[in-house]
DNA sequence: GACAATACCAAGCAAGCGCTTGGTTTGTAA
DNA sequence: TTACAAACCAAGCGCTTGCTTGGTATTGTC
């Protein structure tokens, strides 16, 4: 399965919604002000004009303005678990499967999905804590799938440090991309970076 | 030089404020609430109230709330590019100088002044155009010192991968510990998890 | 003790915010 | 055609925001 059968299939199951349909577009338009602004600098009209409706019709749609933070989120959080489950099924090794899970995430850093990506990563703060909780178990999923293959290089030892420690070092290496790298032709491609870090981990 | 004597002399050079005096306390708390609360979350009233003046009060000592954010940018700046001056001087080699500036963020990032380094971090879209090509300025210093080691040890063939792509990776690497790094009794110290940094890039 | 300069207060203004309201248009299906 | 719900608009309410204003303590200096 690619990226885009990937996409339909949740689609379909109702677990993220179409980007062309009415919904999904508010999100998109949401993920990329919020990246851009900073959810608290976007106002409710600015989310309006960006889809071509009036400020209060939003409300008909989403409660509040933090319902549509927790929506861009959670769906970003379900399309990038099943992406990674995908990227793990694609390798036989667990080397491969780390350079697999590597590379799919600084895909959806940089890629299509990198502004609700940041979003998730820069706009944590401005979620309530009752819908922080309810965002961070569905992160300990996503987590799990990287913590397996990091536990299993660990005992066959081809890693020295803690895994633990290890994604999170890796979350933070890899989300911190999106503040600086760009795809330019001649310069570093995706896989190139993807090289970069597994060469600075010596894998 | 230990970490106290370099911030008493950066205060009698005035490029940093002194913290017991006002607008030192300003900015020690505004660091804090802008961490905790974000930016745009915490109101002149807040601030205000955090040291015990009326809001209106805080404009005689800055002239906009964006100031103050631009100051605590600044001033920390300053004091950690002083304060990886010093761990460079007290190393030899290159594989201990680059510890010795992975220790000094770790400590600068969860010590004392970790609140202001994670404002620097997570606050910067809220800072104006024009303030972010001034600090970009001071920065530039302060990533040179990084560089010089990273590409020395690359010359050494310590190194695989690129300089500037690793000192990336380890500022997010690094600046990420602030939200999951709590050294607790019997966990990781922070010797420790510079040694699994080290560990982590085989060094 | 006179006199600035500095630090602060009390009050409030103008603008922008999230969200609500009451009513109209559009899509769908019998 | 009728019926009805979903989608939207126009207007604006109530509140909070950053910042200003005019005046009053407090501090340092000679």
């Amino acid at each position: 399965m690619n990226q885009s059968q990937i996409l339909q299939s949740l689609i379909a199951e109702n677990l993220v919604s179409d980007p062309s349909g009415a919904r999904g577009r508010l999100l998109t338009e949401a993920a990329r002000l919020f990246r851009e602004k900073g959810y608290e600098r976007t106002t409710v009209r600015d989310l309006a004009a960006a889809v071509g409706i009036q400020s209060g019709s939003l409300f008909h749609h989403f409660r509040t303005k933090e319902e549509i933070l927790k929506a861009v989120m959670v769906e970003t959080i379900r399309l990038n678990t099943a992406l990674m489950q995908a990227a793990l099924e694609a390798a036989d090794t667990n080397r491969k499967k780390l350079r697999g899970l590597v590379r799919a995430e600084l895909e959806s850093i940089n890629g299509q999905t990198g502004e609700a990506m940041a979003v998730l990563v820069f706009e944590w703060r401005s979620l309530s804590a009752a819908s922080q909780v309810e965002v961070l178990e569905l992160r300990d999923i996503y987590e799990k799938l990287w913590l397996d293959v990091l536990e299993s290089l660990k005992h066959e030892g081809a890693l020295e440090a803690d895994p633990f420690v290890v994604r999170r070092m890796l979350t933070g290496a890899l989300s911190w991309t999106v503040t600086w790298y760009k795809p330019e032709r001649g310069g570093l491609t995706l896989d190139g970076l993807t090289d970069q870090v597994m060469a600075m981990m010596a894998l």
